[in-house]
DNA sequence: ATAGTGCGCGAACAGCGTTCGCATTGCAAG
DNA sequence: CTTGCAATGCGAACGCTGTTCGCGCACTAT
């Protein structure tokens, strides 16, 4: 039964060969997946791909799903690399990546205030989504049928990166008194008790702005959701970024927040 | 080369049997599609399930593609339906269906005033999302790579029938006044020019209510979405309906029109 | 030098989508 | 009623997939 994550040994040369392997593993698949997307890939695959036989392949992989969940922790940490770059993180403050550096686009000043940081968090969530549009699928297509993350595994963890880079930019308006909580939203009883990710969030966000940053993020989630799965570039195929603008604009005023500019409907 | 969809004898015993077996066939991979989900539909187990051998199938079906296609457009159908009924439909006025009719639980007055059908709407679409979580995600996960539906389909009619629905309590409060359009989204020039499902759209809604709709759509989408994939659950498992209901609300106050009373937070 | 273990491979099995050719059956024209 | 045709279903087969097993090699630690 071989160990995706911890060989035994953490040091020796052994070891490192094997990381370095585990790594080309995992970036085979990642370009395969880029190709034919999560339901296509396929293990023989990316075992010509990376000159192995399919046999090999499980010294490093206990399975399908098991390379497909290493992607998934994969994806959610270059995704939150990205939101913490578009947040104004410097490279060094990020945790040591496999992949080239994020590089988001020059969509918004990522030093102004609060309002225009939730806008830039937000473009640059569509941006990584737009861009890596099977990673998407991948992170919040269809589940694998009967598939649970463990609580405490990486996946969660990487998870969570995601979530807290989304809500810094509500908890900082809420550090500045700036924001305007909806008591209907603060009311635990209307939502019920938290669930099993809670201890995973920062103390204060959970009882506060838990609801509020999943209804944040439920909006843009939608938008670029239906964008980058077809649904939207039928109507206006060129205009779901200003679409998503809108939104986020409209969104900054319903909490209160003060909007930007109008003028920021154009790129 | 089966065809699918027309056998070239509308009437006759010979058509109206397999008509039938074509329903039974549709019927059987319905029941698979529910346990084990799109990615893990097989033909040969939905052939063995009709009694039928693997390659019989091939009659009626030009691909397991295929097959996913058909049960796209029924799942649209399916929603239209639920829709129609939320917002007031007698079962008579619906389209002859294959399946059992649809019951919406008693979310809503379905025949109170215009926010209250954007509500009910609203919920009914997390309804049946909720209740047919794999039919939701063969709809909106991830699409089949390279597949393009044709824009004259069945599956695109499927479609329009859905947004229409979504865009009715809309239309009307256009057509009674109430609605207050944001000058932003009448632009055209904001999102550039309409694309390829515009023409289905009645004439008037795509001009001026096209990207309101999405908007709303969008937002709908993201919560439902990311509760039936299992996003939303962790942090509030049973909250899920009250969150969407807020959201709602707020999008009505956003739109202009009067939020319901805010007593609708308790189901 | 030797024992042991991590590592990769070839072969194999079951299941999948799909195709081909053959039998059977229902229908329509003579 | 008979004859012919097209629609229908099936068994076998091909190539692909995920996964397992047992072997041999190479590196590591003693």
């Amino acid at each position: 039964m071989p160990d995706t994550a911890t060989p035994p040994a953490t040091s020796g040369r052994r070891a490192t060969v094997r990381r370095r392997t585990w790594l080309e593993l995992k970036a085979a698949a990642l370009e395969e997946l880029r190709e034919v997307g999560p339901s296509g890939l396929a293990l023989r695959s990316v075992a010509r791909r990376s000159g192995m036989s399919p046999a090999g392949l499980y010294r490093y992989v206990d399975s399908r799903e098991g390379l497909l969940t290493a992607l998934i922790a994969d994806g959610y940490h270059d995704l939150a690399d990205h939101l913490e770059v578009a947040l104004g993180a410097a490279p060094e403050d990020l945790p040591p990546r496999e992949r080239p550096a994020p590089s988001v686009p020059e969509i918004a000043d990522r030093h102004a205030g609060t309002p225009q940081r939730l806008v830039a968090a937000g473009l640059a969530y569509r941006w990584w989504s737009v861009t890596h549009p099977k990673e998407f699928g991948l992170l919040f297509g269809d589940p694998i049928p009967g598939y649970e993350a463990p609580v405490a595994g990486p996946t969660v963890a990487a998870m969570s990166r995601v979530g807290t880079a989304l809500a810094r930019p509500l908890l900082e308006a809420a550090d500045d008194g700036v924001l305007r909580v909806d008591p209907q939203l603060r009311a635990t009883e209307v939502l019920g008790p938290p669930g099993a990710m809670d201890p995973l969030l920062p103390p204060h966000v959970a009882p506060a702005l838990g609801p509020l940053l999943l209804l944040a993020w439920g909006r843009l989630h939608g938008q670029v959701s239906l964008e980058v799965f077809g649904h939207h570039r039928w109507l206006y195929p060129e205009g779901c970024e200003a679409l998503l603008r809108i939104d986020l604009a409209r969104t900054l005023r319903d909490l209160g927040l003060v909007a930007p500019d109008s003028g920021d409907a154009a790129p």
